[in-house]
DNA sequence: AGGCCCGTATGGCCC
DNA sequence: ATACGGGCCT
């Protein structure tokens, strides 16, 4: 029997609780993880089979470690629980009863840049201009729309309020007969197509809900629409469900999460029992009471009482730097400190951030001064043009109809298949309504193709035809091996020995010690369940506790996580909270949630940090400090900096541009031949000051150059008479 | 067909 | 700063 001594009496009620619905309503650190750890548990030793239990977590990472946690409490046979992410789990059902769906078992998974990609495609075809229509906007619109369940049809009909709209609904309807031509789902059809799947077919809804006998869901606030039907579609007669969630770390409705699903859960599960967690387990009583001045700063919220009996702890600390190096300096000696001072390990560190462009300068400095990092997120090693390319030739050659994919790589490498020709094969395809894969078989009767050129498709589709083949005698690794040697990849990116690609080496090395090492660990799985791991994993994957480095991520990222030292960097109006002209009171309160997650990762200290200046798109702005720092009861924040992280603060532009005039050489015009002007020159000028060059007109004696000088000063010169210098 | 250069945009969070 | 797409030249 497992035991139960570890949790606190609250605790033990929603874990013994088996009457039916429930939600686990609680604030930060108050142990909903481990409630639902030891539910599960309970669960099967009372004599539910692990098979017949539906676990829902947020994070393939979130579903491994509850996973391996629960291993240790009843055994093995914990590896038959369906356990994982809605997308994960979904597709798996998606891939057993494709035969009922207009799919085949192999159906690739579109990621965010093939999506984007088709859309883009799709356009094009319908001669949609990209200038009045955004691809992207349009990509985000049909996401959303999907997300919330709206068919083309139903947008037609009731929402489409403009000229664009119309657009839209168009492109939507043909993106989604695209992507089933393509034999291809996106992430939103991993959630719809299992909807239309119970709806269309009762025998396999009833067998799904036969089977799972308990559902639970991990960070229920952060479900949407489709997720939400789905469990409604699935929960059986005696509503076993148990859901947990906190709506103060609801922080993902940009990609549809709904907090209504936990405002209405009591009412759609009338006999809901409700349970509230009150302690906090994970971090100090400052920590607690810092993060909770600044969250009460929200309208709507479930009142939640949240107290600890941990220590009183340190003051959240707070970094006033410069700009956002002396930040990344003011970190580093800060975690230096605590290492020399009180013996902590690299990982007992996160370094939080808004947005992933600002893990560079961190890197940078952390990569200088030594100090161990690992970065969660960013540029993801799977989202790397190469390799991204190498997986979609073996997603061609798993699924044929996959025509982003084939169209990714039927020039690489070069092979003579150039834009036109893929135009051209595209159309002959519509025409004859035959995929782009079997046109390559057909090259020959495309007659607009000059004979040189079918030829190389024809090789192309032989070489694929070969893997194809190969692809059932082959593991995974030796599959892709012999691919990459065929295509002369590593040569190719050897030859060429720029700096960049030899990081492109790298990382085909390293995915292809990655895909070996996938074969030996799974040695009978099939291409198609690679691919799948590939597309729904996440760079959190590679998150390793014990492993001695300082983290790096973003706060999405960190949900759920916590750590010792957390520092909250980057807090800057219109950083964090991020902002822009668009911005709503809805947004808002979902950065200040967000600001609290960052804050209660923390067990023992918090630092904020911000700086006076950052360079933002290659310019610098100045920008006050975080409303959410100066929210931050008084009485429970300090200020820890005193000097500087590092010597020499930023200067601002105008000082930079000065001095240089003075100290470094510049070209003089009057004597200077002009050919160093050109646009985007910057000029001083001795009346107007300085200036950016717009235009260069004519040449010669009458060559004029047009220049905006400060204060949107626009002129036209005369090179030869104007008194202008150029910097370099 | 492919390479190069220029202009322009740049809203970011993730399964 | 940087990356990407479009247009132009070879
Ligand atoms: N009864 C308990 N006794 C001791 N430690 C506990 C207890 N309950 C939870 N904890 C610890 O508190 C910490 C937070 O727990 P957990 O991650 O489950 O909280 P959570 O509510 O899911 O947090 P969040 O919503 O912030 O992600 C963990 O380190 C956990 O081990």
């Amino acid at each position: 029997m497992v035991s139960l001594k570890s949790l606190n009496s609250e605790q033990k009620k929603a874990v013994e609780y088996d009457g039916g619905a429930s939600l686990i309503v609680a604030g930060a650190g108050s142990g909903k993880t481990r409630v639902l750890t030891y539910k599960i548990a309970y669960l099967i030793d009372k004599g539910y089979a692990p098979e017949s239990i539906l676990a829902l977590t947020f994070t393939n990472k979130a579903a491994s470690e509850m996973k391996e946690r629960i291993k240790e409490l009843i055994g093995t046979k914990a590896q038959y629980l369906w356990m994982g992410t809605f997308h994960s789990l979904f597709a798996k059902i998606l891939r057993i009863e494709s035969g009922a769906l207009d799919f085949s078992v192999n159906f690739s998974i579109y990621d965010t840049e093939d999506s984007l990609s088709l859309v883009q495609n799709t356009m094009a075809e319908m001669n949609i201009s990209t200038e009045t229509v955004n691809p992207n906007a349009v990509r985000h619109r049909i996401s959303f729309l999907k997300n919330h369940m709206i068919t083309p049809a139903v947008f037609r009909k009731k929402m489409m309020t403009s000229f664009i709209d119309e657009k839209i609904a168009d492109v939507y309807e043909r993106y989604q007969q695209r992507i089933q031509e393509h034999n291809a789902m996106d992430f939103d059809d991993l959630l719809l197509k299992p909807i239309e799947l119970f709806r269309k077919n009762p025998k396999i809804h009833q067998k799904y809900k036969k089977k799972f006998q308990y559902i639970l869901v991990d960070e229920f606030q952060d479900t949407n629409k489709a997720q939400y039907e789905l469990l409604k579609m699935l929960v059986n007669k005696e509503e076993k469900i148990c859901v947990v969630g906190d709506d103060a770390q609801s922080i993902y409705s940009w990609r549809g999460a709904d907090l209504t699903n936990m405002l209405n859960f009591e009412k759609d599960y009338n006999n809901a029992k409700t349970f509230r967690l009150e302690q906090n387990y994970r971090s100090t009583k400052t920590i607690l009471a810092a993060s909770d001045s600044v969250i009460k700063n929200n309208k709507d919220q479930i009142s939640k009482t949240l107290w600890t009996d941990n220590q009183e702890g340190e003051l959240v600390g707070l970094i006033k730097c410069s700009d956002e190096k002396d930040e990344a300096y003011h970190i580093t000696r800060i975690i230096k400190d605590e290492i020399h001072n009180y013996k902590r390990g690299m990982n007992d560190f996160a370094v939080l951030y808004r947005t992933n462009a600002q893990s560079r300068v961190l890197e940078d400095v952390f990569r200088r001064e030594k100090i161990p990092y690992l970065i969660i997120g960013g540029v993801e090693f799977y989202k790397r043009k190469e390799v991204k390319d190498i997986v979609a030739y073996l997603r061609v050659i798993a699924n044929q109809n996959d025509e982003e994919s084939l169209l990714r790589i039927m020039n690489f490498p070069q092979r003579g298949i150039g834009m036109t020709t893929i135009k051209r094969m595209t159309a002959f395809a519509r025409r004859h309504e035959i995929t782009l894969f079997d046109t390559m078989q057909r090259v020959f009767e495309v007659i607009d193709i000059k004979e040189r050129i079918q030829k190389n498709v024809k090789g192309f589709r032989i070489l694929l035809d070969k893997y194809i083949m190969l692809s059932d005698r082959l593991s995974v690794g030796e599959l892709t091996r012999s691919l990459i040697d065929e295509l002369g990849i590593i040569k190719l990116f050897k030859e060429e020995s720029s700096y960049e690609s030899l990081a492109r080496l790298d990382n085909v090395q390293e995915l292809l010690s990655a895909i070996t090492d996938y074969s030996t660990e799974h040695p009978n799985v099939k291409l198609n369940d690679y691919l799948q791991d590939v597309s729904l994993a996440s760079d959190l994957d590679l998150l390793d506790e014990t492993k001695q480095h300082v983290n790096l991520m973003t706060v999405h990222s960190a949900k759920g996580l916590e750590f010792p030292i957390v520092f909250v960097s980057g807090c800057e109006e219109d950083i964090f909270p991020l902002s822009n002209r668009f911005s709503t009171d809805a947004s808002m309160d979902e950065e200040r949630r967000l600001f609290y997650v960052g804050m209660t990762r923390a067990k023992e200290k918090v630092f904020v940090s911000h700086a006076r200046s950052r360079y933002r798109f290659g310019e610098v702005a100045y920008q006050n400090r975080s409303r959410f720092i100066d929210e931050i009861s008084s009485d429970t924040i300090t200020e820890v900096t005193s000097g500087s992280g590092r010597k020499a603060n930023r200067k601002s532009k105008k000082e930079i541009y000065y001095e240089y005039f003075e100290n470094v050489d510049y070209v003089d015009f009057t004597q200077d031949k002009s050919k160093h002007i050109k646009v985007g020159s910057r000029v001083m000028h001795d009346k107007f000051g300085l200036g950016k060059v717009l235009q260069v007109i004519g040449a010669g004696d009458t060559q004029k150059v047009s220049v905006a000088f400060e204060g949107n000063n626009l002129k036209q010169l005369m090179l030869k008479f104007a008194k202008l210098k150029i910097l370099n």
